[in-house]
This record gives structure tokens, sequence and C-alpha cells, in this order.
DNA sequence: TCCATATTTCCATTATTATAGAAATATAGA
DNA sequence: TCTATATTTCTATAATAATGGAAATATGGA
């Protein structure tokens, strides 16, 4: 990744709007949710949230459909994970045990691999 | 985490200069670097790699201590940890193959558990 | 004490970003 | 076609942040 694109997601995240549009469709899944339950679930007016929206997109975190006359928004998970990814590229050098905060807070998403198991 | 807490990591790490200076330090694990090695390599005058250091520092992302003369500055992981935490906060909703690439890129650093199996 | 090194603080200029009212656009249904 | 709903675009005002020169502070050694 680009050190411009992660910028761009970071600055598109340090508002306290945005991250709680975020946060909100990190959970809400692969469904995602309409821009006006977004605005009213965060009390926001809906061109603020348009705005709000159209950066968090811009930035590549989310992507939005059309359903009839609603905006579904959602969390664009590979993008996310690319960016975190960015942020600890080369954290262990050898040593794992420095960065175990990291895997730790990673544990709530066994991998396919780790599910066999 | 607070949201503020959070917005104002984020705020700290949206910026070319400061992201650099964050991974360097990463990268760097515990020894960390001092403050004049930091502002050579990334080709930055004295004052204002201070005044990067000293937003991450506020942050909670980075953390210094003195050594003679020298102020060297290392990454805070568990804080980083946190963060991202905070970002990812209930994204399985049970179903953790929606955010497997997340727990793809944490694959780097098997934690403890994980390498005694 | 005096000097060199390392880092920080002060400051002014310049540039960027946030907000929401009003108007515009897009879709669906009667 | 007409109306209601959903969302976006346009715009101006207000607020915030970035930069680096110059000066100040802190440490160690002669």
């Amino acid at each position: 990744m680009e050190s411009s694109i992660a910028i761009e997601a970071l600055s598109a995240l340090a508002h306290p709007g945005r991250i709680a549009v975020f946060r909100l469709l990190v959970r809400a899944g692969a469904e995602g949710a309409p821009a006006g339950d977004i605005a009213r679930a965060l009390d926001t007016p809906a061109n603020t949230m348009s705005a709000q929206l159209a950066i968090l997109t811009r930035a590549g975190l989310i992507r939005s459909r059309r359903e009839s006359r609603s905006i579904i928004y959602t969390a664009d998970y590979p993008q996310i994970a690319a960016l975190l990814g960015f942020l600890m590229e080369d954290c262990c050098q050898g040593r794992p045990e420095i960065c175990a905060p990291v895997a730790a807070m990673a544990a709530c998403c066994p991998s396919p691999a780790e599910k066999a198991q």
C-alpha cells in the first residue's frame, strides 16, 4: 500500500463523526446500512452525513451500492486489512513476542486455517 | 478505548512525515531510535521532527526515554494494539469469515498460544 | 566554567478542513 | 405526470493544522 493511500484512509478515520460511521459499518457486516439509517443512528444532518460517507468512500474504507431509493454502505474489509498491514509492516523482526499484543487483538477472527485445527 | 483517544492517534498518523516516523519505530522494535537519527533518516529539520515526535507521543503511539544527551523513541505496542482493536470491535458478529482478511494480516505475529501448538 | 551536541519551544505565515442551509438530482409509486 | 422520499452538490463561514527560522534548554566533556 502506498503511503498516500494510507494517509487518506487515516485522515478519513480521524474524525468523530466518520469513525462512528466506520465502526457502525464494521459491525454491520456484509449487509451494510442505508445512508439515511446511518444519519439517523448518529443524529447527523443528511448532507453532513453525505459528505462524511463520501470521504470514507474516497478513502477506500467503505463501498456503496444502490438499492431502490436507498444507497447501502458497507465496510471494505480487504482494504481495511491492507491498511492495518501497512501500519504494522515488519513489526516482528524475528521476535514475534514484541508485537504479540497486536496478534492478541486479532484473536477474535481466527483464520480458516486456524479454525480447521 | 475512548473515541477521542482513537481520533487523536489517527490524526497523528494521518500525515506523511509522522506515519514514516511511526513505521520506522514499529520496525525498530524495543530498542527504538534517537530523535536525531530519525530526523536524519527521514531528511527532516530537527525542530519539525521534534514537533512530529511530540504529536505521536501525545497521541500515545510512541514513548521516549532519555539516554545521555539523546532521547530515544520507541513504538508503544500495547497502545497500538488497542487502537486496532477499537477500529475492528465486533467485526465478526458470529461470522469470522467476514473479517478473515484482518486475521490474515496478523498472521505474521503468532500469539504464544499459537506458537505452542 | 566554557563549549559542543541534542532536542525542544516560540512564533508567524500559509494552507487545509468542517459544517449545515439551500438547492439539485434520482427513484418509486399514485 | 405529479408528489414524496432519499441522497447529493453547491456554497460561504469558521476553525484548525503544518512548516521551519531563531532562540532557548539540557547534557556531557575538556
